[in-house]
DNA sequence: TAGTGTTACATTGTCGACAATCGATTGTTC
DNA sequence: GAACAATCGATTGTCGACAATGTAACACTA
């Protein structure tokens, strides 16, 4: 568990974004990386002390941080036992993705009824950047974080925002324990294509059903490298 | 805001349950249960230090209240600038029912598809216990919430469970929100058993068209009273 | 008066120290 | 040797005080 002292730096990068964000939450996103990218591993434990002396802080800023990354899902707590990294069985697995098929059909259904299926120009720019990602797993991965991400904003809903961002990060999770690459790039381009055409023609049903078939088809993969690879937890 | 001082007994009501509860935690049950019936009412600023001298503890327990009040949705917390109970405008009430509609859509689909259809006793009791609440409105709510717990519960998916909680909690704050009666309690009744009887059949499609016809009705007579009573936020 | 700089105050953020709790280890008794 | 009680160490929970921040009121200038 090599946590560096975190950066004094503001962690903004817009122009402008001046804000003064606390120490906890500057060490919940650092926390948080590290748990994204796989280098704290389910069931690590999270000891306050530890943390606050590693980055040089004190005990405050550390519990609020370790609050935060409970909100997100991340982390488990239990009363005077500690916080644990979350472990993921392979159940918990198959409830993340059924989880997230459900909100995104959610929002195709409301982009479509909303009539707000004319704009999808990020998604077609996602689909294309899919396609030349080529043999860049990393690349793929990101630009297929922000097709679903598009898909959640255009739907335009706060709550299903909220909710779909704690699904995201434990999606980003799993992703991250799965070391091997997944699938072609050509192809999933192509699923990804196949949905946004059906939404462009208003066809919410036709769209749902490919992004339920695209999950499932993610789900058995991811399933199936997790019985394999490791028994974690 | 009258806040009492909270009660050192210990928070478990079932017997052995001699489980120490953290203060931040009890105190949170008491400042959520105040919220929950309308009696901190949206926009109202929770001050730290007021509220622990109030409660006659000292800051470090409330932060910690506020931050699992947080994670209910109940409060919105900005940095520097405090924690205020979270106002509900027109639109996130919207939000809400739709969003607890897909969740208990995507429960009925489960409860059929695991084949889990055929134990349904807790829910044709809770319609009968609707039907006898005569005019009792706090009666009738209870059990309605009840009901649409249980239906969760038969789903037996845990992060559907955790969602759901968030979604049951506000919907809950609005209803308090809501003083006159909604609607005749026989009606109600009938309404929730015609879902369970599809629910019976395994006609999942059925039952769920008929809760969101429900869920429709609730919002149109929830948003309804909103308009007109207060513009509230 | 409009606009700007400054100051004061209320509130949250952070700190270090002490108390409470839990689990495991050790010691004791039969 | 097994069951039970006391003890210990590690960790979180709670406390009170101080620092940092943001808002609003005020005085000042043009």
């Amino acid at each position: 568990m090599t946590t560096e002292p975190i950066t004094p730096l503001r962690s903004s990068d817009a122009l402008g974004e001046i804000a003064n964000v606390p120490l906890g939450e500057r060490i919940a996103d650092q926390l948080r990386q590290q748990i994204l990218d796989g280098e704290l591993a389910p069931g690590t434990p999270l000891v306050e002390i530890a943390l606050a002396s590693e980055l040089g802080v004190s005990r405050a800023p550390v519990r609020e941080a370790l609050r935060i990354l409970g909100l997100d899902g991340l982390v488990e707590t239990v009363p005077y036992r500690g916080t644990t990294v979350r472990g993921l069985h392979r159940r918990d697995v198959e409830e993340l993705y059924r989880m997230r098929a459900l909100h995104e059909g959610f929002a195709i259904r409301r982009i479509v009824d909303t009539g707000r299926h004319r704009d999808l120009a990020e998604l077609h720019a996602c689909c294309d950047a899919m396609a030349a990602s080529g043999s860049d797993a990393r690349a793929l991965n990101l630009v297929d974080e922000r097709f679903h991400a598009t898909l959640i904003e255009l739907a335009d809903h706060a709550l299903l925002t909220t909710f779909w961002r704690t699904i995201a990060m434990q999606v980003r999770q799993v992703m991250a324990m799965c070391n091997r690459q997944i699938a072609d790039p050509m192809v999933i381009a192509a699923n990804h294509r196949r949905i946004v055409d059906a939404i462009a023609s208003a066809d919410a049903q036709t769209a749902i059903t490919l992004l339920e078939q695209h999950i499932g088809d993610v789900i058995d993969q991811v399933l199936n490298e997790w019985s394999r690879g490791d028994a974690r937890r």
